[in-house]
DNA sequence: TCAATAGTGTCTTTCAGACACTATGCT
DNA sequence: AGCATAGTGTCTGAAAGACACTATTGA
């Protein structure tokens, strides 16, 4: 390789790239990995899959795994082709979180993963892509099932993220189905931030950020009717300036 | 590359490992790249070097390279030794901010870059390792320098992450020498946020959360002698619940 | 009419913004 | 004394926290 290199000393940059090839060099393994969350019952979930190849076999394990040189364009369309692929949701809220990486986390060798988060509504799941292997799990189980490679501690990173996001933003109106009460998005809120809010101080800090509008519609749940509401779209973008106490 | 796949999915873990070899699949390239940001003149800068490989050489570029699978633990690792490479300092502050991958940022083919960002005390940095091919330069004028590959956008990313981060937290006190003045630490946010601030909140906002401690010592800039501080430590973990407007 | 859930009024607290004011040292 | 820079006092305003209160429905 050294060789390889002095050889190429001379060169202009076409000749340095005619000869380049990746494969003389020791490269990282390299994946994308997807913590996709939802809410069922009150419960925030994760989307873990069963592996079925070795390593780690039958472990369950974050969906994820190479970028496609040919088809996918940048890293977040393979996240975006893996979400596709896990769910059929065309377009969620996806971010990336983090890129981990090490030569221990994985046993073909050093490897690296760009992990990234999702926010969907669960309902927008095909319902044929959920399966023996391919599961919705509570992120308080996930820890006792031993996930694969480092999976568990993405997972808390994923959901570490979420929960700091939550205090500064509206990011869990991409939790909700398109119509939804302010009784049931505050309870997605408590569930994400693992502690209770004041209703009053929640609604009016949605209400004067526009985030949500009456839809005219509402929704019996026993007792008086509760207003639905959908999202006015900006709960991507607003950051409060003053963030909820932790 | 099928048939190898096939051939593998009736071996047992050990098997599959034995037979493995990155080099028969098709993988990016990775690199982990360097924003390195100080002050110099009441100016941010950053450390720029040109490089002296083809591809895009002679171009100005941010410090960077690739993991070394033999000595690198992790993808911190990898940083931590660019850092100390390019500027011999001990314990920077450092963060990952974002990894950016396409197929057509670098001429070589698919790569991703793992891009950190580090604050630094310049005057910290050994004398020897600023050179013709290795400088600061202000960020407002790599603009106009055409730099390496997408490392344009890659400064542009680092600097909004320091920018974000000057409005919730006191992360800029990493750029300032030992001893400073509020002053001269208020100087810093302003270039930084790119607009003033209102001195007695600047202040109110830095001794109330703690972050700064006089020394005893003062310095005379001409007129009245300004306390100097040093800081206490804690600013690499607070967050202000109320961020500063943009 | 009462239980249960939905929703409002309003006082308090916290902290940033604004700006007039005082303090100190050099010339 | 005057000036330039360092630093304080204090009022205002915005938004979160707390909590008592009212509203609407079904049984």
């Amino acid at each position: 390789m050294l060789i390889l290199l002095i050889g190429k000393l001379a060169m202009n940059e076409k000749e340095f790239l005619k000869k380049y090839d990746i494969h003389d060099f020791d490269v990282p393994l390299c994946t994308v990995d997807m913590a996709i969350f939802g809410i069922i019952d009150n419960e925030l979930n994760v989307l873990l899959v069963r592996r079925d190849e070795h390593p780690e076999k039958d472990k369950w394990a974050l969906p994820g795994g190479f970028i496609d040189l040919k088809e996918d364009k940048n890293i977040d369309a393979t996240a975006y082709r893996k979400l596709q692929e896990k769910t059929g949701v065309r377009s969620p809220y996806l971010e990336q979180i983090q890129t981990v990486g090490s030569g221990t986390r994985d046993s073909r060798g050093w490897s690296i993963t760009v992990l990234y988060f999702a926010l969907i509504d669960v309902n927008k799941v095909k319902d044929n892509l959920i399966t023996e292997r391919s599961r919705w799990i509570p992120v308080s189980k996930a820890r006792r099932l031993g996930l694969a490679f480092d999976h568990q501690a993405l997972v808390a990173l994923a959901n570490g993220r979420l929960k700091a996001k939550t205090t500064y933003s509206a990011l869990p109106i991409e939790l909700m189905p398109k119509e939804f009460t302010l009784t049931e998005l505050q309870t997605v809120f408590e569930t994400i931030l693992e502690r209770d809010l004041q209703l009053k101080a929640f609604r009016r800090r949605l209400l004067a950020a526009d985030l949500v509008e009456e839809t005219g519609n509402s929704k019996i749940a026993g007792k008086r009717p509760a207003k639905l509401y959908r999202s006015t779209g900006k709960d991507r973008n607003t950051t409060f300036s003053q963030s909820l106490k932790i």
